[in-house]
DNA sequence: TTACAATATGAATGAGCGTTCATATAATAT
DNA sequence: ATATTATATGAACGCTCATTCATATTGTAA
């Protein structure tokens, strides 16, 4: 095979990190294009705290900063810390990719099964 | 959130269904570009048993059916039957789509490691 | 310092799932 | 029918990991 091993593993762990539910309406609440509150300007960074975050997808504090750790840990959001809030956005376009992606996947899969 | 619950179990599936790096060695054998056995033409739909899988990423049979059908009800793959032999292959654009840019992802991340 | 708000962390539990092994099914040929 | 090849299936084990709860840390204001 013409991926090697390492790189295999590496893209399972960005696969396994982007495979959960929370994890996802984490994502999707900081993606322009899936975010209700924002007027769907491309390119548009949207920065939210922890709290913004967990009351925007019904997820308790605890929960959302332990997933926003996997998520930093694995390059999918950065963070800027602004006095006690810490506040959140994707880190670059490959993820945006990845959850369009998914979603087309997830649309296309459903208009087959009619 | 602009997405429902519905759609992110769906997505969550999806990406856990990619998220494994067994699955992850059998897509990238049947994608053109990461199969060293093929000149890169683009579009050239690669179809393989599976013991031509299994022999070429190094797994038993039983687990290569195995993901395979994990594969094949998440539609990330199609087969034909020949006689006793069952070809697969990549379903759509969406499969390529998320291993290519999982892809870059991770060699983005190993760039700014240095 | 004390109080409060925002976030992080650690332990523990429970469920999901990847892998292996053994076996079953299906198709073909003799 | 028997043998052989190709693939699928089911059970069982082990381990990973998502979530919760309690607690700790950090920053700010009074």
């Amino acid at each position: 095979m013409y991926i090697n091993e390492k790189v295999v593993n590496q893209m399972q762990d960005t696969l396994k990190i982007a495979g959960d539910a929370t994890r996802i309406k984490i994502l999707s609440c900081l993606l322009d294009e899936f975010d209700k509150n924002e007027s769907h300007e491309g390119g548009h960074l949207i920065e939210k705290s922890v709290n913004d975050i967990a009351l925007q997808i019904g997820a308790s504090q605890s929960l959302v900063s332990h997933q926003l750790k996997v998520l930093k840990d694995g390059d999918f959001v950065k963070c800027n810390k602004e006095g006690t809030k810490i506040y959140y956005s994707l880190k670059d376009e490959h993820v945006r990719e990845i959850i369009k992606i998914t979603y087309e996947h997830v649309l296309e899969r459903a208009e087959e099964n009619d």
